[in-house]
DNA sequence: GGCTATTTCCTAGAGGCTCTAGGAAAGGAA
DNA sequence: TTCCTTTCCTAGAGCCTCTAGGAAATAGCC
C-alpha cells in the first residue's frame, strides 16, 4: 500500500475544509489522519501539534480572505469601497466559517513570525485604512474608525454565525442598511480636536 | 473525611471563575472535580455533561450581565442610556471574559428551554430597545439598529479580548471615541422608508 | 432514637484525544 | 546498488469524558 503523500500544505488545506464543515473545534489530528487513512502519529512529521494546523488555518484563511477583499475594493472609494469591502469581508466568512473563525484565534508573536509572514494580516490594516482616508479622516481617527469598522463586521458576522440573530427580519436586508448607516457615520465622524473634550 | 456538598449551583459559581480565570475551553470536568477534591465522576450526580456546565455559565454570566446593564441605564435616555449601556457591557466582559466568552455560545433550543429560563437574554433584548426607542427609531429601524449595536460591541469586546488591537492608541480612547460617534449615528439613522431604495 | 430512602460520592473501566520515542519501509541521489 | 532522508508505523503514557454499579452519608419518618 502506498503512502498517502502528505505534506504541511496539504494536511492544512484539508484541515480548513473540515473546518468549514464541522467546526474549528471538532478539527483534531485524529480526524485529520483518519482522512487520509494514516495513524495520529504520522502527521507529526510534518505538523508540530494541533495548534500550529490551526494557526496554519489561520493564516490560509487571512490570506485568502485578503486576496478577496482586495479585488473587490480595487478601483473603488467612498461608499463603493465600504460596501465592497463589507461584502466580500461577509462573504467569505459565511463561506467559510471555520477559516474565519481560524483567523480571529488569538496568536503569540512567535507563531506569526513562525510560519510564513502575516502578509495577510497587515494587507488587511492597510486596505481598511486606504478605505478611511477616502473619507478624509486622519490619526487617531483612522484607528478609532478603523477599529470600529473591523468589530462591527466581525461581530455581526459572529452573531450571524452562531445564530445570534433570531428576529425574523432577513439578515441580509439588516445588513445592507447597517453598511448604509456606517457610510453615513464616517461622513459625519466626530473628528478629533484638542479643545473638544 | 465529609463530603464537599456539591450542588449544580456550586458547580456552575466555581466553573464560572475557573472559567475568568483560565479560558472556557480550560473549564474540564477533571479540572473542577480537582478544585472540589473529588473525583471526576462525582459530578455527574449534578451535571449531564460538560455542555451542560457551560450552559450553565452562560445562563449565569447572561443574568449577572442584564443585571449590571439594567441598573446602569436605569433612569437614563439618549447618550447617557448609550453610554451607560456600552461601558456597562464592556466592563462586564472585561471582568469575566470566561462568563461572557459562555454567552456567546450557540444554544439549541432545548438547552435555553431547559434549566432556567432564558429571561437575561430576553430583557437585554427589551433594554437595547428602550434605548432605540429613544432615539425615535420604529421597526425596522429597531432590529436593523440592535443588530448593529450588538454587533459593534460584542466585536470591539472579542477583538480586544483576543488581542486583535496591536496599535498603540488607548483602547479606553478609541471605545470612547466610537460612542460618541455610534450616538452621532443613531441620531442620523437612515430611516426606513418605501420609496427610499 | 432507630429505620428507610435518597442523595452523594466512590471504584472500575471503555473509549477518544494529543503527543513522544523509536523502528521499518519507501523514495531519491550518488 | 548503496546510502540517506523522509514518511509512516507500533507502542505507550497521560489526560479527557462519561457510564455502570456499589458504598457511605444524610434526611425524613415513625
Amino acid at each position: 500500500m502506498g503512502r498517502a503523500g502528505l505534506s504541511a500544505a496539504k494536511l492544512t488545506e484539508a484541515a480548513a475544509e473540515m473546518a468549514d464543515d464541522v467546526g474549528l473545534d471538532q478539527v483534531t489530528v485524529s480526524a485529520l489522519a483518519r482522512r487520509f487513512g494514516v495513524k495520529d502519529a504520522s502527521l507529526y512529521s510534518h505538523v508540530k501539534n494541533l495548534r500550529e494546523l490551526r494557526v496554519r488555518i489561520a493564516l490560509l484563511g487571512g490570506e485568502e480572505m485578503t486576496d478577496r477583499i482586495a479585488a473587490e475594493v480595487a478601483g473603488r472609494a467612498g461608499k463603493d469601497a465600504l460596501v465592497a469591502f463589507a461584502n466580500a469581508y461577509r462573504q467569505y466568512a459565511l463561506d467559510h466559517p471555520g477559516r474565519y473563525a481560524a483567523t480571529q484565534m488569538r496568536f503569540t508573536p512567535e507563531e506569526v513570525a513562525d510560519h510564513a509572514d502575516s502578509a495577510g494580516m497587515r494587507r488587511s490594516v492597510e486596505l481598511t485604512y486606504g478605505m478611511l482616508r477616502a473619507y478624509g479622516l486622519a490619526e487617531p481617527d483612522l484607528t478609532d474608525a478603523g477599529r470600529l469598522l473591523r468589530a462591527t463586521f466581525h461581530g455581526y458576522i459572529h452573531l450571524e454565525l452562531s445564530g445570534g440573530f433570531n428576529h425574523p427580519r432577513d439578515v441580509q436586508d439588516s445588513w445592507a442598511r447597517s453598511l448604509d448607516a456606517l457610510h453615513v457615520l464616517l461622513e459625519n465622524w466626530p473628528r478629533h480636536d484638542r479643545k473638544n473634550r
